[in-house]
DNA sequence: GTAGGAATGCAAACTTTTTATCATTTTACT
DNA sequence: AGTAAAATGATAAAAAGTTTGCATTCCTAC
């Protein structure tokens, strides 16, 4: 197994501390009450953003309206880089889980940390260059994994003290299946004895087999 | 209509004359044959390339060894970024089409272009938050659009000349189905007047009602 | 602590996709 | 020009996934 580097950098932590109170000193932070929301897919509102406290959800919602959550991002993370470089509009909503304190940063204020700052804009490559890889990945997965493998290594990935907290709605639109599918497909991992389904949450027994699949 | 950015850029048109010019002097001007291999998925060397002149094939292959191919790049196009600035295998094979020339690029190379090129780390930044949104977007499609829309779509986005020049099972791979299925997929749209199915390639008839569907 | 909403479990009917084959057409190569 | 390889067209049977519907369980907010 060679050893790869991990890719899901958070951006503060690949700056130097000193280039690191430079950027919150530039942006603004702003507060958002938990459930609040930070901004909406199409939004043609530019700008990066980096979680300074708390915890936010990423996700889109179907055509009723019902929110989707796809990922949730801590301290340190950023998101909206897309934006801050390309004018294109917002490919996710975000919405604060808890109250958080996010640093709001303008195409403009992003220019001016890449022009003065020698360690920003690396750090900003690698942060978006591990994004793209993981996201050629997930296309991958889509094309040549089944949805019980997408599952498996869904579980395996984001599950953290063993325990995964999600709908089963959520985790069958991440995979890209009806909800009933990934009913169905728990049922099975559960029947091998991998994971154990709960009320919101899923309960992994054997990450290492669950990974294998 | 929002006229969005269009979010297919070559580096090199992003780069001023002189910086292409430092770019080019920098990297080695490597030729390949036709038909030859660039790099193979999972390969670790690591490097950006940049192809000066003729077009390659980005793709993978099935476990038979059979290729695939997903896109083909063109002249100012690079490919490889994500393992200049991350330790990473690479994601796909990449195979020369006609003879070319590829500018090769170390990441030391790749690294002193950022430091001593001032448009040198915009423009990259520019270009991954660019193949990052698009293939963000293609997640989404995997999640939520059917096979025939996604076939559609991919239809109209890679003609040229109202031609889109590929076997349906590279087709079939790049949208996440079957041969059979994108054969039956084809014959519908051909049945609606939308296409004309040909050997190796299809005629598009009506672009705006594909990109509708 | 209870009511109402939210999430899950499950079954049946239906639709879509895959797999497996095979004939036919087109192309590439000698 | 003739032949072998490659690609396409098509079909049937099997498998997988979706939709619909409903019962049950769990949780949250009065």
């Amino acid at each position: 197994m060679i050893d790869f580097q991990r890719p899901n950098i958070p951006l503060m932590a690949q700056l130097s501390p000193a280039s690191a109170e430079a950027v919150q000193r530039l942006g603004v932070s702003v507060k958002y009450a938990a459930g609040q929301t930070i901004h909406l897919r199409g939004d043609m509102k530019p700008g990066l953003s980096i979680v300074l406290e708390g915890r936010v959800r990423v996700g889109t919602q179907t055509e009723d309206g019902t929110p989707l959550t796809l990922a949730e991002f801590g301290q340190g993370h950023s998101f909206g880089e897309i934006t801050s470089f390309i004018t294109l509009p917002r490919t996710h909503d975000v919405t604060a889980i808890v109250e958080s304190r996010i640093l709001q940063l303008t195409a403009n204020d992003n220019q001016r940390l890449i022009e003065t700052l020698p360690d920003y804009a690396p750090a900003m490559l690698k942060m978006l260059a591990a994004r793209l890889y993981l996201t050629l990945e997930t296309v991958e997965d889509f094309r040549q994994k089944t949805p019980l493998q997408r599952l498996a290594e869904l579980l395996a990935t984001s599950s953290s003290d063993g325990v995964v907290t999600a709908r089963q709605t959520d985790l069958a639109y991440t995979i890209g299946v009806s909800r009933v599918t990934v009913g169905k497909l728990l049922k099975t991992l559960e029947q091998k004895r991998l994971i154990k389904r709960g009320y919101r949450q899923i309960v992994i027994l054997h990450p290492e087999s669950l990974s294998a699949i």
